[in-house]
DNA sequence: TGACAAAGTGAACAAATGTTTACTATAATC
DNA sequence: GATTATAGTAAACATTTGTTCACTTTGTCA
């Protein structure tokens, strides 16, 4: 009940990718009356779904988060309510929005670290990047995705696949990093 | 310029999760007049970012997408402008909210088609899944996270891993699903 | 059954909303 | 250098906003 109303509101968002107003929550809900939708959402404020700012409505991450399960154990039943935290996906992948973006992997000189085909990484832009960093990187004029390997005193740079049948690749004239790998999505099927 | 105010929304709507009102903006973007935001915005309608309904404004897709690159080619700028399109992940990895949930993955057993420990993948609850799935599900009352085997008529039903050094797991009394893998997520570092 | 809390109605209200119009300053273009 | 578009100011406006108050209905449980 309570939960299917909740439910109608996150259609709404995921819709219009903002809160409805009162008014607009009237017919969403079916009410007759704004009050009912001002207690309505005050129960959906302190429980932490929702919150006011200058007398406007957002929602909080509680909002978006799905729950996130924990380890996997023999014969107990995981879904439990008390080891369940929430995750935003869009937050918790991508801290630098301004400076990220995202590369459709192609080949498999990666598979070793489990980077396929067609999975997609998110790059943050950087010059930098130190050892053992997942770079996308420009080696005498080549683009590609590679493993960075270096030493302390940045002698001996040079990338590594992470997968046997490839060499390392030393650059000939210049190296230049363009970003690293911060996360790595797969979607299934 | 223009660019750096979108920045500044962007910053709003990451930190509020909605979109500032005409009066916020005032002070947000240094304005005097409200009209200069209102011109503001209409760009950015136009320009597709932002979109107008009941007299409200939403972020449209394009406002939090982040560019997807294309494949990496020797000697190829990939960054050039014609070949990105964008992406939003929490629409592009969650399809069904209400019935998905997060998991993070222990053991080695899917190693074999890159899903390591550490990695969270994305549940989507249901009870039903076809052969070659990765499936969460109930073995003989132990949970587990494995491909799916099964023929064409439901019989010879049994979980495998992808990694050698399991065996198949064919179950004694019970076998039931839980639900299907849609995603994998790694967050590197 | 009666008491009491929870859930919803209806009307009223100040404050804030997005929009419009008229005007000015700045920058760009021929 | 005159012209014209661009960017911003200022004030006024009808609508809509979220909130409040008083009241009614519905459901719960002792």
């Amino acid at each position: 009940m309570a939960i299917d109303r909740f439910n109608i509101l996150k259609k709404f968002f995921k819709k219009h990718r903002r809160l409805p107003s009162y008014s607009e929550m009237l017919s969403l809900f079916g009410f007759a009356s704004k009050n009912a939708v001002f207690k309505l959402i005050n129960r959906w404020v302190d429980e932490g779904f929702i919150k006011k700012y200058n007398k406007k409505l957002s929602p909080t991450p509680k909002f978006f988060a799905l729950p996130l399960v924990g380890i996997i154990k023999a014969g107990f039943p995981i879904l439990a309510e008390e080891n369940k935290s929430y995750l935003t996906l869009d937050d918790y992948l991508i801290e630098n929005p301004a400076f990220s973006f995202l590369l459709k992997v192609n080949g498999d000189s990666l598979i070793g670290i489990g980077i396929f085909e067609g999975d997609i990484v998110i790059i943050e832009q950087k010059k930098e990047a130190k050892n053992g960093d997942i770079v996308l990187a420009q080696i005498d004029n080549e683009w590609t995705l590679k493993i960075l390997k270096k030493d302390r005193i940045n002698r001996n740079i040079y990338l590594q696949a992470a997968n046997p049948k490839y060499p390392n690749f030393f650059p000939q004239q210049e190296l230049n990093i363009h970003g690293i790998v911060k996360a790595v999505i797969r979607k299934i099927n």
